[in-house]
DNA sequence: TATGAATGAGCCTTCATTCAT
DNA sequence: AATGAATGAAGGCTCATTCAT
């Protein structure tokens, strides 16, 4: 992602923790989270970052060019987490539940990602569409269900219908909805869902259903 | 939806078009499908809807209370059609699959439904939780999915352990992904998402994945 | 203060208490007196007075025309007052009490009185400049401080070089920055200066200075 | 007052006159003093003080936390300028009219000051009862005013019951009104208030209203 | 005589951004 | 590499007033 023109200041930690441009990032991060494109305040990030508001311009642009920095961090550190999940040594049905249980508590875990998504869907995905670092980063999980889905079906576990990216969109979705609609599902349901034991019976419920159509 | 106060202007249909109240309302919901509860503009609201602005304050309250009556009313229409969804008629299989297609379906022709509720999510669903409308509806195709369920499950079509809400969510969530993020999704899988047979084969896929995991 | 119109709606009390000006009138002093000028709120006006906003158009004009009529109501209540005080057949020690005790008293019923004179005087008075109804009305009571005066000092009980105007403010100002300026004085002093005792020493003290001064 | 907190930009006069937030709390003065609270125009406040309106927020805050420095402000100068008076060494009728004296021409020159008084009683006093600055500074006028009662007495030349802050509200009052009311009161009299000679008539009448009244 | 509906200008406040040092 | 000061444009909301009936 060497994104850093020479132009732009040193990343030589000064002071104390990490570079500025890192500092900006995570505050734009957990504003754009928390208030949305719209709602976020530059002020609020440069607050939060610790730094002069001028920097942030210096380091970094304008608030577009923020969001859209922050969008690919995102993608990339799940991108990162993603390829760290290795199932090429597990069975097809072990493989499939691990890979199914990794990306629902990714995104228990994650919900500012969640937010971001919305959001730049909000804006019609026009920066991921012009953004080249998150274009072409195909998702690792995608290749690691069709891996799974074609072991399972030689050894005769798995249905042979089944198209990997529809399943994978099944598979996010699953557990993304849960997540992205917490607050209203919970208000509606007067049950909350945030709780260990529900995100248990939720995970188990996601794994049933997905291995359940998978039967053969 | 009886929600006119008595110290608000009449719905007598004068010259053309809704009343007033309800044409800003028909203009609000398209603003914050839009661009979201901070990006929409009062302004272009009072616009859209062809009235003064002043008006606007006159009728509903504020942005908040317009957001929360858009809010209010594209949950009474999502109910309203969810009601005329009739499926005691029919056989447990093809009833789940009637539902299911027409969750999806619904997703797929209110987009707009889609965004408020991710932006209302955004906000931690402050006002779904203080809207006494919203509150106590109940989903009805969450009864119909426990008919369904029963019946099914009575006749032996239908596996046992499956919970209504749960399964409810997961319907859901398996439309809803694909229709709210479908512009990123888009981008990173340089697919079209929504020409007729993507859609097609998207439902298809949703229905066989929920038949599928039921299967006994 | 016959001020109406024929093309102005008649007085007949149509349907309950005092007829629609009156009514006006009677918010627009309460309004005024709470807010000042711009401070107050048409709207208010008309809600208090239990009219129609529109109405108070027909009936006084704008709202600057209301101010006017209700400065010169309070001026006309005034002097309403002062000119059924009747100090004539008493003795010039007693008259003279009397007329301060009347005057303080005033002011300390009449809080709305003080708040319209010092809005106007912030206008620079330019309202009263232009009012026929006021400019001529002589306040009665400097007639009675002339009597007296005059009286007292062919008696020997008041001094000689007394001015009556001078006297008249000063009798005025005595009470009125005492009321006026009750809210930063107490808070100042630190103690309350509407209590019924507090009051009483207060008017007593008046009373005192003026007859005090007067001694020959 | 001393009341620059570090997040507030710097004095250090730049280019030309006073620094920022002083030219602020000037141009607020001036329109609060001609045009009240609720009639004063932030804009018009940015404009009198030559600054961009942006900065007044920065600067002070809001329209309520400027009246509030510009109260707490005309009120320390008051007091500052009152602080300078020194009677002590005058004989207790000298220093009792010079005290007076002093009392009278405060008013005349600062009229921005009662104006200011106005309209904060009309509010309730409620942002002197908030003012840490403002409560709990006493008036220094009324610790000279007992002082002299107290030698005045001693030496027979003042009487013996005499309420020294009814006589501080009193000597205020007695000048507090004319000024006040200049505008209704030469109105309704037909006579000019602010003219040398008035001022002078009025200052002497003034003085020998307090000092007749002290008489033993 | 009375009313509900409408309006344009203006208010206080805040935004993202840039200047000057 | 960094900062305090500044700015024009706009944003949500409210005002006094008038229209149409």
């Amino acid at each position: 992602m060497a994104r850093l023109s020479s132009a732009v200041p040193s990343l030589a930690a000064d002071e104390a923790g990490p570079p500025a441009r890192a500092r900006i990032l995570a505050a734009a991060l957990a504003e754009f989270a928390e208030q949305g494109f719209a709602g976020a305040r530059v002020d609020a990030i440069a607050e939060r970052a610790g730094i002069n508001k001028r920097m942030l311009y210096v380091y970094v642009g304008n608030k577009e060019a923020l969001w859209l920095a922050v969008l690919e961090g995102a993608y990339a550190a799940m991108r990162a987490e993603e390829r760290a999940l290795n199932t090429l040594h597990l069975s097809p049905l072990q493989g499939m539940e691990a890979l199914v249980r990794f990306n629902f508590r990714y995104h228990v875990q994650h919900p500012e990602f969640i937010t971001l998504l919305n959001d730049e869907n909000l804006q019609g995905g026009r920066n991921v569409a012009r953004s080249d670092a998150v274009q072409d980063i195909y998702s690792p999980l995608l290749a690691l269900i069709g891996d799974l889905l074609g072991r399972g079906q030689a050894a005769g576990v798995f249905r042979r219908d089944v198209d990997a990216r529809q399943l994978y969109i099944s598979i996010a979705g699953l557990g993304y909805f849960y997540c992205s609609n917490r607050h209203t599902l919970s208000s509606i349901f007067a049950v909350a869902l945030d709780t260990p034991a529900a995100l248990r019976a939720r995970e188990d419920h996601v794994v049933s259903m997905v291995l359940g159509y998978l039967r053969p």
